[in-house]
RNA sequence: CGGGGUGUAGCGCAGCUUGGCAGCGCGCUGCGUUCGGGACGCAGAGGUCGUGGGUUCAAAUCCCGCCACCCCGACCA
């Protein structure tokens, strides 16, 4: 099934950033939005990256193929770490000396050169930081959310203790969350994943968890503390002061591509996107309207109003389109998600205002308002900023409407039917995978900020593990 | 890899049961009228019906083989 072939050409290809998004009936289309979508990205990126600079990591590149014996050496030492991997076995027509596989993460080559660079306790913490595309074989691929190949962040860092290793990998999913909440408007959950749910090799997996439309749960990023399990793969060994050698303790973190996804499902609805402002492409979009002598004075007044919100630090796009009717682009760019919408006629311009539309208002009865013309400057950005925390407040609501804390099995059943059960759980991988069979949820994670309390577990009738209740969902 | 489904105009589909001129909507081209919520009229262009074989006077339609894609399960950011 996985390509073992000398021949990449065919199988390898860019990352997709598209999203089909099909509106009700053939007259409303099929909208495809490669750049647009890759904007998004962009916006994403560029907050966790200034985030992580900030913190003193260094950006690093590694190769996009690595030596197939730095996967078995990981192998040999990880339990449960058995990817499937494409190989590269011939290359301009000559068989290799090793077998490269592209990488499916990095932790393998990343643990090799640590460990040829990491030889004092002066090194360290060594904080490695890289934006890579990577590779999975996965079975069944889904549009953003599991892409064979995707582009990520991911974070690799060495420290001396567990304390300072974990400490780290408690920095990096407050990263993850502060993006998502903060840019994305997507309320997460931070919290520990159960052992079953643990990543290969990991000694502890954070995950954040968000809630989408659908009441499906997301893993929207993940930290890993992985203690010293590839430290002794890899041999990543330091001096300490009093001259003994000592094993680092190593994290791994990263944030993907599926964000978009994440955008999209958590906020989006029938019309199409909605779109943070933060994360807008167009955060404004001006339709002047009107033909003719008006016309032309609407569209001249457009683009100059479109200048000022320019200058005043706002992504903006006056629609001129001729020969496409307003009514259109309306619709149009509801479907693409621009939060605010200003039209611009004869009408508008000889009473002195603007009309301005959202995207979305929490009443839905609430229809467009005026505002005047020599001001929308000054208001836009308040609106903007009000619109942000609006749909942030609406996706937490949502969550909070469908999480439901229960202690019998129905009303288990019932929730992750319709979204998230909180409930107790024995922490037992049988009995996870009982639930599983019975209802397809699994345990997403142990809120961080869950309280404290035990119970007996909502499937099997044992003790409730980890002191705490566990979140149950259908998932991604 | 198991279970289900679909391949017909650029896109979305009907037609297949019961064989008989290959259709509809959108899009596209031209002209005119429209333009403050997805415009309308008229005139056009556009097809080896996934593919190979078979049955028949006649195949999109029936039979056999093959290919591709989608959905549902096992895997994951």
């Amino acid at each position: 099934m996985v390509p073992q072939s000398e021949d990449f050409s065919g199988w390898y290809n860019d990352l997709v950033i598209r999203a089909e998004l099909v509106d009700r009936g053939p007259a409303k289309g099929t909208m495809v939005i490669r750049p647009y979508g890759y904007r998004i990205w962009e916006l994403i990126q560029a907050d966790l990256d200034g985030r992580i600079k900030d913190t003193g990591h260094q950006n690093a590149y590694f190769p996009l193929f690595i030596p197939e014996s730095y996967l078995k050496r990981e192998a040999e030492h990880v339990e449960g770490f058995a990817p499937e991997l494409a190989v590269v076995t011939h290359a301009g027509g000559k068989q290799l000396e090793e077998p490269l596989v592209v990488r499916p993460t990095s932790e393998t080559v990343i643990g090799e050169f640590m460990a040829k660079w990491i030889s004092s306790h002066r090194d360290l913490p060594l904080l490695l930081n890289q934006w890579a595309n990577v590779v999975r074989w996965e079975l069944r691929p889904r549009m953003f959310l599991r892409t064979t190949e995707f582009l990520w962040q991911e974070g690799h860092t060495a420290h001396a203790d567990e304390a300072d290793a974990m400490r780290e990998t408690m920095l990096a999913l407050d990263f993850y969350q502060a993006v998502a909440r903060d840019v994305a408007a997507i309320p997460v959950i931070p919290g520990e994943k159960t052992p079953g749910e643990r990543f290969a090799g990991a000694v502890r997996t954070f995950s954040i968890e968000g809630m989408m439309r659908d009441g499906r749960a997301l893993q929207a990023g993940t930290s890993h503390y992985l203690g010293t399990n590839f430290a002794k793969a890899f041999g990543i060994k330091y001096t300490d002061a009093t001259g003994a050698e000592q094993l680092c303790y190593t994290t791994s973190w990263g944030m993907s591509t599926r964000m978009i996804g994440a955008v999209i499902m958590t906020h989006g609805d029938d019309k199409g996107l909605v779109l943070p402002p933060k994360l807008a492409p167009y955060q404004v979009v001006i339709v002047p309207i009107g033909r003719g002598e008006g016309g032309e004075a609407a569209a001249a007044a457009a683009h100059e109003l479109a200048a000022a919100i320019k200058a005043a630090g706002m992504r903006v796009h006056v629609d001129d389109r001729p020969q496409v009717s307003p009514g259109f682009k309306f619709n149009d760019w509801e479907m693409k998600g621009v939060p605010l919408r200003l039209e611009l006629g004869p009408r508008d311009l000889e009473a002195g205002i603007v009309t301005m539309a959202k995207r979305l208002t929490a009443d839905p009865d609430e229809g467009k308002q005026q505002l005047p013309l020599d001001k929308v400057v000054a208001e836009l950005p308040g609106i903007l900023d009000d619109y942000q925390d609006f749909l942030l407040a609406r996706a937490s609501q949502f969550r909070d409407d469908n999480t439901v804390v229960v202690d019998d099995w129905d009303a288990f059943v019932a929730a992750v039917s319709t979204g998230w059960a909180v409930a107790f759980h024995c922490g037992r991988p049988e009995c996870e995978d009982d639930i599983k069979a019975l209802t397809q949820a699994t345990p997403r994670n142990i809120p961080t900020d869950g309280p404290e309390e035990t119970g007996v577990c909502v499937r099997c009738g044992e003790p409730s593990a980890y002191g705490k209740r566990v979140i149950f969902g259908r998932a991604y």
